[in-house]
DNA sequence: GTGGTCTAGACCACG
DNA sequence: GTGGTCTAGACCACA
């Protein structure tokens, strides 16, 4: 599991850290329990600040995607991850809108739109 | 065209606007050519700061989808908007992808993921 | 001597009907002592506002391009152009320094700048 | 890097902020992947707004001059500037345009003119 | 500490 | 009346 990060990204470097364990997971790199580098191994590993790095993975812990014990550090979530609930469902569907809005602007048909998301779905099935 | 705000929402202002008029674009709520209301007249209608809507203007000006003129205000582009490039694919891609990975996770199935992006897309055929 | 404009353009309207008239100047459309139609006119015909002919009349005749009478309207200069004086040089000089300062940064070569402005200038001797 | 402006000048402090750093860029006194004084720092040190400041990086970043990080501040291109493409050569050109329409009008010679702007050249290859 | 966002209020250029 | 520019001062996100 290796994580990349643009620090020249606009996007913040916690965010960039949680789309990438997240994207793990999709993955099935990382599995149901499997153990994460602790907050001071992988903040020394990135070259990046511990706060960001915490940052991360307690947002992370928060969505439920992983566990954080005081003693046995940080696992992916045993009991996998929560499945899709209706604030899910309308979180995605805000932050996909936009998205499509400026599709249609562009003229972008939805057999276009919806390949480039099977392309990316199959991204994920197996490991890139 | 009405445009509602969330002034709580962690979602800036100016990004709000900027969506809501391109979704007003994508609906055809907005035709080529037409006028939209001038930085002070919307600042005060909204109830917010001009340069606030200043400022989302100016972005959706630098993306093509509105001309400013210092006199007779601000037009949808009467050229349409600029059609899909490169560079926009792989933005669509960097910011789709997270949330497919997110999707992945939950078991949100590549139909049933499809099928929002229909709904959504569907949205902006007809004037919601 | 045709007169276009850009009523989109970024560049005021005063302005590119001062240019205009310069550049007929210079290309000998416009001759010493030939008269310009007046303001009203003018206006008219462009289709745009008395005070912006005016105030385009008004610094060219502060230029020294024109001669602005009560009676006899709007007429070039007969005793031709100011020549270049001091101001005019460091004026000018103010005036290209940003735009070579790009040049140089965008890796375009003297050469290729200076056979640009030839090419300007040699527009400038016949009529376009 | 000296900077001075002019408060009283017509030209916006905001472009003759931008003309100054495009120049230091075009006389090597500022290379790539240098840092460049931050927002609040350079307002304070020129005694100006830092609203100025930004709005004059901000469009140096658009046009590729400049990057700025979140964090570690505002930095010279480390990739160099855009080389002229298309876009550029005609926004040069309607630039240029009335500047040699006006020295045809005052009898500057085309050898007049190009020695200007040689001089103006030599003036960007060596530390002035 | 950095830049990002937002507000409030001012004066000017343009037409 | 429009947008453009500038100022002053606030709070927040990020690292």
């Amino acid at each position: 599991m290796y994580i990349t990060l643009d620090l020249e990204s606009e996007e913040p470097i916690y965010t960039q850290l949680k789309h990438q364990v997240i994207a793990g997971i999709a993955k099935k790199e990382l599995s149901p329990g499997e153990a994460l580098p602790s907050v001071r191994s992988l903040a020394a590993d990135l070259g990046i600040n511990l706060h960001t790095v915490n940052k991360a993975y307690q947002q992370l812990k928060q969505e439920g995607f992983i566990l954080i014990h005081r003693q046995k550090g940080v696992v992916v979530n045993p009991d996998g991850v929560p499945k899709a609930d209706e604030g899910y469902w309308s979180e995605l569907t805000s932050k996909i809108s936009p998205l499509i809005a400026e599709a249609v602007c562009r003229d972008v048909s939805e057999e276009e739109f919806q390949k480039l998301c099977s392309q990316i779905y199959a991204g994920f099935q197996t490991k890139e």
